[in-house]
DNA sequence: TAATGTTTGTGATAAACTGAACAAAAAAAG
DNA sequence: CTTTTTTTGTTCAGTTTATCACAAACATTA
């Protein structure tokens, strides 16, 4: 089992480039080509596709069709992914609108909230109560949830998710949830991100200031 | 100067665990502690800290105060962070009404869109035609933006932004930026991360499968 | 003041990841 | 059919990142 978390994110990348090369009319493509599109070396192309046993030809490159067959079943995404969502808020409800989710097969089929005026099963994302989503899991058997209530609430949220049998939660509270090791926690901090980034404008500007001053 | 962005990543985290134990009324705090808080270990953290010359005292642990002071200042959030935003669509919408940022020292200043029926100059965040932004940037002197358009627009949108002098981008559109050096770009993909999650549950899943087969 | 116990700071070590380089395979050219 | 060219697959070496382990420092106690 590979359990470089990066190394299948680029999985995830060779995929989407793979979409717009046949999009473009490719049916085949190197790996100096995919590593390109995607910001990488040929040699780590090759090297994660080895690593999952995907072989192309020599002198022929890869297949794009079977290729894009095959990310698609190590990524478990050649059948629908079924989602639920808690937290009905503002970014639940962006994200309940966002398209590219139904693109990429991954559909949230209900949401739930703790407030009552947030409830509505007639919308096409059907929000309900929020001491419903353990039945609802477990008569849909859903695996993956994403967590968007306020951080205050999201512990809680979180072990209902677990007891309900949820195996994989997208977090955007921006706690660290305290998860037993069969559920896998991914946490997105849009804080964080933007605080990274901060530091790395900040930190490349006086790298160049210095290189400046150096040059005197 | 520090590259390893994982490393920047935990920064943020102790400085969010200092302020929750702050709020307990703790004062001083070991590296252990800190590190059972963020879910790494306490050499990590003493490591860590001492990359950036942050040091405690020997049995007497680390003032709390000094610690944040010290890791705000380092992530350069000693002083109001602007940000612009590029897309008024649901996400951008649901980021603009996003509390946490400016708890964080983070404000988004301004927004705009390319779209005039988004055009609003006196909302709370305003929001101004796309061609605006080249200007406004320069006049508030701006390092920081968030691009939340459709993927179709975000690399023009993101030319334009650094034409204007952003050095850093916050990107939501699932597209491989093509980048300057001078510029930073954090991506922040939703379905990688769900893909993701999918696949190390699957994964998981799997390994359970084949140890339980094992075990006979 | 000396002994004891605790926690930091860091050098050494190990693990994980990436990149370079090249043999092997296959197509294309002659 | 042989040579040349191209591209894969993989080994090996280099780099980066994380962990271990322990000396040094300080507080506490007797």
């Amino acid at each position: 089992m590979v359990t470089n978390k990066n190394c299948i994110l680029r999985l995830s990348r060779y995929k989407n480039a793979l979409y717009r090369f046949k999009s473009l009319g490719f049916y085949k493509i190197f790996s100096d080509y995919l590593a390109d599109a995607v910001g990488v070396t040929s040699a780590q192309v090759r090297k994660d596709f080895s690593l999952f046993g995907i072989s192309g030809n020599k002198r022929g490159g890869y297949q794009i069709d079977a290729l894009i067959e095959k990310l698609n079943d190590i990524l478990g995404k050649n059948e629908l992914q079924k989602v639920i969502m808690a937290g009905a808020g503002n970014l639940g409800s962006a994200l309940m609108k966002y398209k590219n989710f139904e693109k990429e097969g991954i559909k949230i089929i209900a949401a739930f909230d703790i407030d009552p005026s947030k409830h509505n099963p007639k919308l096409p994302i059907p929000v309900y109560p929020l001491d419903q989503l353990e039945n609802f899991v477990k008569a849909n058997t859903i695996k993956i949830g994403i967590i968007s209530v306020p951080d205050i609430a999201a512990q809680l949220t979180f072990d209902i998710m677990v007891k309900a049998g949820i195996k994989g939660v997208l977090n955007f509270a921006p706690i660290q949830l305290k998860s037993p090791d069969d559920c896998i926690v991914n946490n997105v901090n849009l804080e964080l991100e933007l605080e990274n980034l901060i530091y790395f404008v900040n930190a490349l500007q006086k790298s160049h200031l210095r290189i400046e001053l150096s040059d005197d």
